[in-house]
RNA sequence: GCAGCUGUAGCUCAGCUGGUUAGAGCACUAGUUUGUGGAACUAGGGGUCGGUGGUUCGAACCCACCCAGCUGUACCA
């Protein structure tokens, strides 16, 4: 007996693991729907992979890391290692050399699909998401590159943001490349220190980055950052360089110039977009938005990029001798989400169900006459599934938020007149049991 | 990983310098109203005060260690 308090199961969820209600749902629904007409004009073609993948198919290839166990759900299954999926691109690339022969070149899919991270959440970032991905594969032309910003947008625009909302940064790989090369820094270690300090403009303005560009950064919980060593001759040609406005790689003016025939405007170039991940070979782009996102407590919160992308000619080619270019662009669907609930009400209907109240069981058969006619009409409708008296009945019906519920009684069943009665405005009426789905059909 | 902060009811939190049976609001259940919700009133259920060890006559409160969460930072294919 004693030991039945321990034995009791936990409600708590993992770290980083969410339960999504309705209202969420719902606003993620319809994000996809707009994504899934968007891509069809566009031409994409919808591809599902599965969740988990041998760890060495979407992992140990790339060329970044070789950690194949961290920040990465995985277990051992016989022999080999399978592993959640942590983006939509490694998959995206196994199934592509999987299916080399047969796919169309270019080769143009979009896929939705939830991924998995074993690391830290913060706010607003979990361990278990929905994505969303559209890539074109075995291209090197740039056009590529610029349909996605315009596609993005246009995605964006249809879920009703606004020009201002948001803003699709564009920069390129060469840029970062260029730079190394006039400051002499070929270390790659070096390297890579300077990129995860650009990256960090955003969030932690120029002047901090400079400290991480130096000698370290002593952040505000105290804890101390190594920097990049660089020193200040350098650093000041850095400076210069990330500041400017018009872009100097010729990728980014092509781009630029496709842009024009779309009337394409909403873009901007800013070379301090560098992107985390290292398999990028050219133009890389984010999705920022540009209003102010609030936590659960009410405090603005830095929201960041909601997506991004670029060009990624080598990856594929890990595979065997493929040569594959490819580009694509990846949104955080959640995040989107989240966002846009605060951007503006939804006027999504959740139409909740008519209660048609128990007052006998015996006369069941009455009540289920009444509903197949409400749902017949598609009108969302139950017989009060539960037990207890109508007072009862009436709490549930106001706590689900239904419209109205019907009172079938002995006193209506004699006349055949059921009492329809408005939750909100509270007012009733006897009506004729013809005439009950057209006063429903006013009160929703 | 590192640093700071925080763990008391389902939720949000109070609990003064350690002192009888640990509190509030919300939520929940029942009743006032045995055929009428959203309001009000009344009553009620629900806590090894994160865990373990220590100090003390006595610990939610002090000390040590552990665990968990939050925030920042690092890493992030």
């Amino acid at each position: 007996m004693e030991k039945d308090k321990k034995l009791k199961p936990s409600k708590e969820l993992p770290l980083g693991f969410v339960d999504r209600q309705e209202k969420e749902l719902l606003t993620r629904d319809f994000i996809i729907s707009n994504i899934k007409e968007v891509m069809i004009k566009y031409g994409f073609q919808y591809l599902e992979t599965p969740s988990f993948e041998y760890s060495e198919s979407i992992g140990k290839y790339l060329p970044d890391k070789e950690r194949p166990d961290q920040g990465v759900f995985s277990f051992q299954d016989e022999k080999k290692w399978l592993s959640l999926r942590y983006d939509l691109t490694a998959p995206l690339a196994r199934y592509v050399a999987k299916n080399y022969l047969e796919i169309p070149k270019p080769f143009k899919r979009y896929q939705l699909g939830t991924v998995w991270r074993n690391e830290k959440p913060g706010p607003g970032r979990f361990r278990e998401f929905l994505q969303f991905d559209a890539d074109f594969i075995g291209t090197k032309n740039l056009q590529a590159d610029a349909e996605l910003c315009v596609l993005i947008s246009e995605i964006l625009e249809k879920c009703g943001l606004a020009k201002k909302d948001y803003t699709v940064k564009i920069s390129s790989r060469k840029f970062t490349e260029d730079l190394f090369a006039e400051l002499k820094i070929s270390s790659k270690g070096q390297a890579s220190t300077v990129l995860r300090a650009l990256d960090k403009i955003d969030r932690l303005g120029w002047s901090e980055v400079k400290k991480l560009l130096a000698t370290g950064r002593k952040d505000d919980s105290g804890d101390y950052t190594d920097g990049a060593n660089l020193n200040d001759e350098q650093i000041l040609t850095l400076e210069k360089k990330i500041k400017e406005t018009k872009p100097s790689t010729e990728d980014v003016l092509e781009i630029i110039k496709i842009f024009e025939s779309y009337n394409f405007t909403n873009y901007q170039y800013d070379p301090s977009v560098i992107r985390g991940l290292e398999y990028y070979t050219g133009p890389i782009f984010e999705v920022n938005l540009n209003f102010e996102v609030k936590n659960n407590k009410g405090q603005t919160i830095q929201f960041g990029s909601i997506g991004g992308g670029g060009r990624y000619d080598n990856l594929i080619n890990n595979f065997g001798n493929l040569d594959c270019p490819a580009t694509g662009i990846s949104v955080g669907i959640d995040r989107l989400v989240y966002a846009l609930m605060q951007k503006k009400e939804f006027n999504l209907k959740t139409s909740k169900p008519v209660v048609i109240c128990v007052f006998n069981k015996a006369d069941l058969g009455e009540y289920i006459k009444i509903l197949k006619i409400l749902r017949e009409e598609n009108i969302s409708s139950e017989v009060y599934p539960g037990e207890g008296n109508l007072k009862k009945q009436m709490q549930y019906a106001n706590k689900i938020n239904s419209p109205a519920v019907i009172l079938y009684g002995e006193n209506e069943i004699n006349s055949g007149k059921p009492t329809l009665r408005d939750l909100k405005s509270g007012k009733e009426q006897s009506i004729e049991i013809k005439s009950l789905v057209n006063e429903i059909k006013k009160i929703l």
